[in-house]
DNA sequence: AATGAATGAGAGTTCATTCAT
DNA sequence: GATGAATGAACTCTCATTCAT
């Protein structure tokens, strides 16, 4: 092996491991964010839960502010695949129309109970005059707003679509982390994940359905 | 006039100061807490608004919470009186259900409009561990149950009832919060709040509709 | 009665009525200083005791030190009295030397019995940079230097005198501040107010006797 | 050298490191508590005394309580070895019990010389309520007792027993403070340690010595 | 690269003092 | 003269950030 090949395999440890105090860092602020709020969450907190030294934390994020960006960005990516996936299949007409609401509808309530600390830290509204959570909000909002555009081609102007869409997602959002918070109180009459999503999917359908067939 | 009457006066007028003083904290910090919610508001940006002295607000309210509770409570009220009226309305029976769940989203729209500060406050979401924001979101869910049991006495599950109430509560309140950014802007192509408020209302009723037609 | 007279009993009434007020607060102070301690005991703690609004204060006292000296000068106006009644006595020979010994003792007993919380007050040391407990101390270490002369003529060195002054008075002032604190335990085994002055005298006569003994 | 070793080396350069900065704390505080009290002093004051920043105070004490109980204990831990040791030696009878008597006023009047801040802290008084001089007064009378026993092995009753060890030791520490501050005006005629401790002994052994004999 | 002691700006809170009533 | 609401300086304590090791 040459001297440039074990420097670089020196290197790629290195990185691999930084790699690795990075992750937990983030796994740890997701933790603490959804705990403390993000006003609240302090370095020492989040240092601790990663079970790492104080200043390490300022050798990979500059301030907390970027901590807070890269959790939310990195977390969020998942989600974001599934959903450009699923626009791509409602462009090639895989599923009615009904039936991709009924999926995007699911993959936000799973993605939700399978990140459940990150899901509240992502939609917990302004907090800190940050306006983190609206922008995330307005993100998938706009994303759901070029999905009815595929699925109802109808035009219908454009202010009418973002109410809408802005609608539909918040109330999705908010009753997938109501639901998550109904679950963990272990309430006996308590509704599955399926029957959630059955609701919440049924209404919302049967209001599109309303809409566009009066704007038809 | 005598001593006792001259003593009262006083007690009166001084009295009434303080009343004035009480309100023009509440009203600053409900500004405050819609820029920069309420765990980055300090007590000096809030009583700087108010124009009032730093220890002033120490003789009103005996922490930054307790002022927090004060704006929601006080700032709440009259929508709450007005919602118990139409919840009375609608054991009368004057307006058939969809009438009245018409209603009530313009309600809560017009008040969001002439509240815009404190309504963003009230909902700005889970904030720094305090539940505050979902308290009330969870009263008015609650409250919307109640009335969908007078409008649609046929029994369904509990945990439904919720879901939906919940889920409604969510969209009107976030959309109202939208819409009152939106307008902000001053879009050329924007939704007058009538228009939000019919749009909203049909995507509900129609949800509603689907809802209990199933369940019957 | 003429015009001339109505004005001074009218002005008489009121400057009683103001020192009474005056009293109050002094009372007020001399209580909250025992429990407190000087530099914690607040205004607003003081006129609450003395049931009296809170600006009162200020027509009486021009701050919180000016109220301080004031509590101690009057509250020590008395003790002060009746030891300068027995150094005159001790000039006109009336009573023995180690009589007029005991009976000074007896009467710092006694004061601090019937003043206790004064009495805690002014011994208790330095605080708040206010050097009023030294020099208290001062204050009585002097007098009862004067009383030594008086009574052994014999001449020793002024810094002995002091020492010997000095050690006296702390040793009685502080043996009194014990004394009540027992008594207030109502321990079973406790000495009577008598007992304990028999003994305080009788070691420091017995001292001092030796001393000028050796120094003859 | 070893990865460990050298972990090991820097954490025990970093606690050196922390344990002078504690000290530095200490000092800078024995300095400001002898001058303001306890109450008055700030942390602002005792950090910059040290010449180290503001917040480096609360990385080491949690309080400014905390720090004075530090104080006093680990300023106080070596006048408690002499004074054991010198209860052990009265033990083994290799002194006179006034020899005895004599070696603790010297050992009491050389630490205060030594420790003239911490001395007069210590002593200082009921301050702010806080009874900790008064416990050390309590402390020290109380070994004083053991003392006494030791040398004297007639029974007294207990509270005349502790009447004359608090007596002793409140003449013997403000003796002992006064002295210090008579020498620091530098009078021309003033009395040197040894003179000072020989008046104070004669006057204690002579006052004990009566009382025994009575006792007898 | 990792660490954590040191730092000081800034937050909440208290309280002596002023002043309008 | 009596009052207590208003004030802001001063204090304690927290925590993001720096930097020497």
């Amino acid at each position: 092996m040459s001297q440039k090949d074990k420097k670089e395999k020196r290197a790629s440890r290195k990185s691999r491991r930084q790699a690795e105090t990075r992750k937990s860092l983030l796994d740890a602020a997701r933790k603490v964010f959804a705990v403390t709020g993000l006003t609240s969450a302090t370095i020492a907190q989040i240092t601790e839960t990663a079970d790492l030294g104080f200043g390490t934390f300022y050798l990979h994020f500059a301030s907390k502010e970027e901590l807070y960006l890269a959790v939310l960005k990195e977390g969020f990516a998942e989600l974001d695949k599934e959903l450009k996936q699923i626009l791509d299949e409602a462009r090639e007409s895989q599923y009615s129309g009904n039936e991709i609401i009924e999926i995007v509808i699911a993959i936000f309530f799973r993605f939700a109970r399978e990140n459940r600390d990150l899901f509240q830290v992502g939609f917990a509204g302004l907090d800190a005059g940050m306006q983190i959570g609206i922008s995330l909000r307005k993100q998938y909002a706009d994303w759901f707003s070029e999905l009815l555009k595929e699925i109802h081609p109808v035009e219908i102007p454009e202010s009418q679509l973002e109410l809408l869409s802005t609608s539909i997602v918040a109330m999705v959002s908010r009753t997938a982390v109501w639901w998550m918070q109904q679950k963990e109180e272990s309430e006996p009459d308590f509704l599955s994940l399926e029957q959630a999503i059955a609701v919440v999917s049924r209404f919302a359908i049967a209001g599109l359905t309303d809409f566009y067939s009066i704007s038809n």
